[in-house]
DNA sequence: GTTGACTCCGTACCAATGTACGGAGTCTAT
DNA sequence: ATAGACTCCGTACATTGGTACGGAGTCAAC
């Protein structure tokens, strides 16, 4: 063996910092390797390069180091599914969709702000420091959460990602195909699905499950 | 006076935890109200409840605690003019537009590995962990990679089962995020996808299988 | 056989935005 | 006058993802 991998090296190949590696051994994320037994420096073999690979890969589509932890665990798990991994990128899909909504309303509020500003003059007529003084938060109010009994309930669920009427024929099958429900009428142009359901037989989290399991994303109920 | 407003008061009248007042207090947001010269509590006026209402408002639309400490300067500054406030809020929708816009990117490559996986199998026919331990990272465009000296080839599928735009932009993500592509063009009121890929990194059978994978078919190519 | 680069390890620190704790003082109602 | 609630103050902790430092050991080259 002529140049064994010393961690510098590795983290060169990995595209990471040194301490960056270390951290991350800490973290529990990669083995550290066992030092030779005549002492000396570790040797870092190109399996974990690649696991530290991985893990910025991930880190770039938004996973954290927790979940990308779960991710890793699966990795070796000889009974993961794809499935699972399948489900964790869903639910990151929804995370991001969900914050991208979110910063879309701070960006309207903001055009708002602008738009009515003066542009220049006193600040006692600046309507942006007025808006901020005065402004009613964006967050809506708890919804009331009536448990019912075995009457038949209705669900209105707004879905992100359908890009056709193909899709919306697809969320219908998929929600009528779930155990308890009665009635189901998805609109592409609405975005939304309309379900009737028996809540002795399922609620309402197990209907969006199986709609966020065929790879779309709930982004509002009622 | 009957009722001085002492802290935890103040708190609830602006929507605050109590440690969160003197967390403002210790940063120089707000001031702290000097004691009653017979000691005791200090009391709180409604200009401070207003002030800590501004710094949550501002908080809301995405201003740092930093930044809202700027504006509350200007706020008393007599020589400050309505345009400081509206440079502020303009600076932050760029900002928050550049956000919005890398979570659409991650959000399509999310969506580009939602799409390929098969849903359900061994995790070693996994698309999804498969692209994240061989995904080249998004933000090195590198586009001229020419160190392997191939030449870049060109393929043209016909494709069919597209529905609509969203299908289109589909199966763009999903060419891109196979290796060695690096341009795609894909007509949705054509039926085609264009492809620009590198035949040392991939082939035009993988690259229709990718397309077939996600649930579309190929009825010609050139 | 020494110099310079690198590694090892533990620990401390960074940013941002709070939250929590503990002990002592104070206020208010009964 | 005493219980219970509240305040004051300083300090520590939480979270996420690393960076930085310092002293000691090790390796390779000249």
């Amino acid at each position: 063996m002529a140049n064994p991998m010393t961690i510098a090296r590795a983290a060169e190949k990995a595209g990471v910092g040194v301490e960056t590696i270390r951290f991350y051994e800490r973290r529990g994320l990669i083995a550290q390797p066992r030092k030779p037994r005549d002492g000396g420096y570790r040797h870092y073999d190109l399996g974990t390069v690649e696991r530290i690979r991985f893990i910025r890969q991930a880190q770039e589509l938004g996973f954290s180091l927790r979940e990308i932890e779960e991710l890793l665990a699966l990795k070796t798990d000889r009974q993961a599914d794809c499935a699972d991994v399948r489900m964790q990128a869903v639910a990151k899909r929804r995370e991001v969709e969900r914050k991208i909504g979110q910063l879309e309303e701070i960006k309207s509020a903001l055009d708002a702000l602008i738009a009515t500003c003066p542009g220049g003059g006193d600040l006692s007529a600046c309507t942006i420091m007025e808006a901020l003084s005065h402004r009613r938060a964006t967050t809506t109010p708890t919804p009331s959460q009536s448990r019912s009994g075995n009457v038949e309930t209705r669900a209105t669920f707004r879905i992100d990602g359908m890009h056709c009427d193909g899709c919306a024929r697809t969320v219908k099958a998929v929600l009528l195909s779930e155990p308890g429900v009665s009635e189901v009428n998805v609109s592409f142009s609405r975005r939304e699905a309309a379900i009737g359901f028996d809540p002795a037989a399922t609620n309402r989290d197990r209907l969006k499950q199986s709609i966020v399991r065929v790879g779309y994303s709930i982004t509002g109920s009622s």
